[in-house]
DNA sequence: CTAGACTTCAAACGATTGTTTGAAACGCCG
DNA sequence: CGGCGTTTCAAACAATCGTTTGAAGTCTAG
């Protein structure tokens, strides 16, 4: 079938693709210059997975599978030890994030990607976002309902739609803050983290 | 769309070009879209603007110049009349870009062009904006270190950054909040910016 | 070792990209 | 009216796009 003891020519694409696509975007990044980063023949593409748009797809999934798993799975934990609070949540929420941004190969860029799908008012994508993840949102909904009960619906979701926005903007390190030069890229980002649950925490 | 009369061709590309930015992406949205869009020829884009770089470059001067100014303007009369408060800066900040987006001729469109570009990690455009706007940014920094003289520079630095992510994923309608049905668009975005303001000071 | 399935390859497909060109049409002033 | 700078136009430019093709190469089961 494939792998081989290195990388096979599909994870070799879906690692130059993720890097071309946050650095370029979707339709910047051509299929020529992500074949050529990987050091595949072109054709590679269509043979592995038929078309660009299931390229973009696949570079989703290979990701979001995990990290939505990784997040039910606290939450999951959190609520039968009756720790459920709105830190520890949060947490649930944000820390897969961080793990998978630390990962050595490429975690950060993806995020990055990820938030250029939210850029992209594209309906395919989103509607392909929406429709394989979007159960992941409403469990934490759910949770944060429980949470704050006092709370109506709607201004809970107001809230929940802005803590989502910093989340993914901060994760996908759209500021100007600049790693401090004594920090290495794990203490900066684990700050990150900190300081994101504190503010949405307090901002719900 | 659009009416043929009485826009100059300029502000007729200028418009076409926003709304298909918006929707596809700088590098998404073809000039041949953009002039088919805007009913004027192909060639005028690069009569008129030299470009298509260059194009992309005065969609947002057009916006972004009285964006900056009002803001501004706003700040410094809140300080004149010693005013400032965490609600009231933020109010500063976040008024004009609601009142843009509330703009009849398309301001909602050019606030989801304005997410993108902090999305294209693109360094031509993110300079562009630093050098001609970054100093709007500055001044509203300078003003909550002054609000906040407790907190150390690093930690105001981390909650800026995280507010400036919620502000621009919010404007940018990102979110999975839809308007109610008995809303109108203005009283949607009142409501955002509302709530905006609160959950912003509330972190910081 | 051979047969057959899987993978890679160079080359080419038509379509579309941003940009340029020179002529035609326009609008204004004398 | 004629003349002239400004603007618009259809057409074409080379470059690049996503995709397809058929042959060459690689691998494994028998």
């Amino acid at each position: 079938m494939q792998q081989s003891a290195q990388f096979s020519t599909r994870q070799k694409i879906l690692g130059a693709a993720e890097e071309l696509f946050a650095e370029r975007g979707f339709a910047g990044a051509s299929l020529r210059q992500v074949t050529a980063a990987a050091k595949v023949n072109l054709a590679a593409v269509n043979y592995h997975f038929g078309s660009k748009d299931n390229l973009i797809e696949e570079v989703f999934r290979r990701r979001l599978d995990e990290l939505s798993r990784r997040r039910l799975e606290r939450l999951a934990t959190l609520e039968a030890a009756g720790d459920a609070s709105l830190d520890t949540v949060l947490d649930a929420f944000i820390t897969p994030a961080l793990e998978l941004s630390l990962d050595r190969k490429g975690g950060s860029v993806f995020m990055r990607v990820l938030a250029r799908a939210f850029a992209e008012h594209n309906s395919n994508l989103r509607t392909f976002l929406s429709d394989n993840y979007g159960y992941v949102l409403k469990d934490f909904a759910a949770a944060f309902t429980r949470l704050l009960p006092q709370l109506d619906k709607q201004e809970l979701y107001w809230r929940l739609d802005i803590a989502v926005g910093a989340l993914t903007y901060a994760m996908a390190d759209f500021g100007m803050i600049q790693r401090r030069s004594g920090d290495s890229e794990r203490e900066h980002r684990e700050q990150m983290a900190k300081h994101l649950i504190h503010f949405t925490a307090a901002g719900l």
